[in-house]
DNA sequence: ATTCTTATTATCAATTTGATTATAACACAT
DNA sequence: ATGTGTTATAATCAAATTGATAATAAGAAT
């Protein structure tokens, strides 16, 4: 059939002759938490920290599950993710970006749905409001290296650990393909949704400021490296660490004491001067 | 209504309760090409070339489009790329990644259509079998600061460009949101879907060895930097690009000869040795 | 043989990194 | 008040990397 123009091929479209199937966006919530470590000295550790909800319902009823819902007919992927990110932290304005699409097959045991997952960061004393009764942050401890990718999650009431094996995909760009070796705990293909995502920060950490989106206004530089090591799963030398965030941060006139040693002058984002391109 | 098992609640599962959506995937097949600047003297000149598709049909009718097609029920999203891909080039075994995922409501004005785009890079001199009919490679020139884009596309017998407004997205990682300025030629948002591949190419380039995909078995250090220089927009200096490439490849005993000038060594890509960090 | 052109290597200063050491300043114990 | 432990912060210096220019190489054309 021919058609005159595109209003009236428009007009005589049918949708239906095409298969269709359903969108979901799972977000993954970073953030940095702090843990006391010594009360008596009120001396604290950062934890990498990722927001997980634990389902009610039927599929994979009572285990846990990256935050995510059905992206609307007429809803933008990013709304959707958006929507939902607001949906369990009440924040607005915060960190996300698009991640990834996963699109196997059989990922939900109910029917074919595609889900574009996001990362979102945020700092953790933003959240006044409470997070849903159904939610909780887990500490990750992450182990990785060429084979293998290993995360033990922790929410003080409940400990689990998955373990994920990496394959060399490309050789070109060291890209790597995952499959779940164990996993009793996290839902749908999440565990490697959450190691794609780490995989993602960690990158990002080395050549963007995306760090101080975790990050509370003022700091120190000694939180500021223990985020990167936390993350990174390394120790960074003081100078080094220094130097590489010198031109990112400056320093106010504020410090923070009582830490039983020289106190910690406290930093500031510093918003990058457009002319400055080293700042880049 | 409640289920004693995920066996029956599958069993009763209504999966038309979600609204759903038709997907499709859209490739962005990146190539370099040879063309003659000097006929006499047997010169040629890299370009950075795009295989586009002219639409036959409605919507955008005659507008030049990104070879794509419906995701099947079936069918994953990799699969789905992998099949328009081998269509449009008879290849397998080509390079390629997942990009973005397209989501806004209006960009098919049919039906809502959410796309992932993929990413494909090969080698020209791969290309026995002709190119489809209606396919034509574009030779790219990228003109592209701060604010804006501007790109245009040349395949001979008709040219045309594009322009792209970018807009700081988020301060901390330099993410640009893109507005087509001007397009009179590329259907659906296309053009800022081969805008988006490039970015993630010319990233991609500074550090990984993604070029390689790109490139004929054998090719000289000059052949190698001009598609550098061609992706970048930017001259480099000879040898600093050497000191960075020099791990990569390795020399072999071949030349290539008849430039009217020293004859250059043909090099190789070197299958990078797991155990030297260095080189990763 | 001379000249042109690009290939390839050499050279060297400038800058950036890696790593260690030195100094600062608070909190606590004595 | 003094000393000790702890982390903060700066200073130092060798090693490695980068930026830039100059020197040499070798086929092809004249």
């Amino acid at each position: 059939m021919q058609y005159k123009s595109e209003e009236e091929f428009l007009k005589h479209y049918d949708s239906s002759k095409f298969e269709k199937l359903s969108m979901t966006t799972d977000i993954i919530i970073f953030s940095v938490s702090d843990s006391l470590t010594d009360n008596y000295r009120k001396l604290s550790e950062k934890h990498f920290s990722v927001l997980l909800v634990k389902r009610s319902d039927y599929p994979f009823k009572d285990k846990w599950c990256l935050p995510g819902g059905f992206v609307g007919i007429n809803e933008t992927l990013d709304d959707a993710a958006k929507r939902i990110l607001a949906s369990e932290t009440n924040l607005h304005n915060i960190y996300i970006e698009q991640l990834y699409t996963f699109g196997s097959v059989n990922r939900d045991p109910r029917m074919r749905i595609v889900s574009t997952a996001y990362m979102a960061l945020i700092d953790k004393n933003m959240l006044n409001e409470k997070i849903p009764e159904n939610a909780s942050w887990f500490n990750m401890k992450i182990l990785e290296d060429d084979k293998s990718i290993h995360i033990t999650f922790d929410n003080d009431v409940e400990e689990f650990s998955v373990v994920i094996k990496k394959t060399l995909k490309d050789l070109t760009t060291d890209r790597y393909s995952y499959d779940v070796i164990k996993n009793n705990h996290l839902a749908f293909d999440h565990a490697i949704v959450i190691a794609s995502g780490i995989s993602r920060l960690k990158n990002k950490l080395e050549y963007t400021d995306i760090v101080f989106n975790m990050m509370p206004e003022y700091f120190t530089l000694g939180e500021l490296q223990q985020v990167y090591e936390v993350i990174l799963d390394k120790k960074l030398l003081d100078p080094a660490f220094r130097r590489i965030i010198a031109n990112k941060v400056e320093k106010t006139d504020k410090v923070k004491t009582g830490g039983g040693h020289r106190p910690s002058a406290l930093f500031r984002y510093k918003i990058k001067n457009k002319r400055d391109k080293k700042n880049a």
